[in-house]
DNA sequence: ACAATTTGACCGGC
DNA sequence: GCCGGTCAAATTGT
């Protein structure tokens, strides 16, 4: 039985890792916007390969707790009691997301155009970074409301190449069915 | 009048 | 104390 669902999730992780060639595959032969979906799809592909080998360490259990065993933990005298307590449950710190994307902006195009995502951002802060020449830019999603989204961007031009933007995307959106469907418009006038 | 951006202040981590 | 990140008051845009 075991070994049966141990067949099972390597097949399900060579499923992922297939999906996540072709998703690399993609992507370098990708142009602009569509960058970061696939940067997207591809931790989303990373995170799941991580879930995977979370559940594959949880089944084994109790070998993890050997570990402890040499530890100057709890003596064995049986006056003390020692609490099992939670040892073992290490409940991993849910990282967010993070990705950067480069986008290179030809002078026709105009910044807002090319570096538009299609959400839509509030500019919350702006920094001169030590080593950089030009000033970082913090945004958070747009209606980051209540419990709302928490994903984060942040922007720096690059310091040889002023046409060269570096996007850095932090947690992935939680906001759905929102205002920025109606994003690729803005035509000169 | 309201909403978004700007910008120095502020704060936490190293 | 420096550095990167965020806050928030002031300013600017619509």
């Amino acid at each position: 039985m075991e070994s049966e669902s141990l067949k099972e999730r390597k097949a399900l992780e060579n499923e992922i890792t297939k999906g996540m060639e072709q998703v690399k595959q993609l992507r370098a032969s990708s142009s602009g916007n569509e960058e970061s979906a696939l940067e997207r799809m591809l931790t989303s592909y990373e995170e799941a390969l991580l879930i995977l080998q979370e559940i594959a360490s949880d089944e084994q259990g109790q070998s993890v707790m050997s570990l402890s065993s040499d530890a100057p933990g709890p003596s064995k005298d049986s006056n003390i009691i020692s609490i099992p307590s939670r040892v073992n449950t290490y409940r991993r710190r849910e990282a967010p997301p993070v990705w950067t994307n480069q986008i290179r902006v030809t002078s026709n195009d105009k910044y807002e155009t090319a570096l538009d995502d299609g959400y839509s951002w509030r500019k919350y802060g702006q920094k001169d970074i030590l080593g950089f020449k030009y000033p970082r830019s913090y945004y958070r999603c747009a209606y980051s409301h209540g419990q709302g989204c928490l994903a984060t961007k942040q922007v720096q031009r690059s310091n040889d190449d002023p046409f060269t933007f570096e996007v850095t995307y932090r947690g992935e959106h939680t906001c759905i069915g929102q205002a920025h469907v109606a994003a690729p418009q803005r035509r000169p006038s």
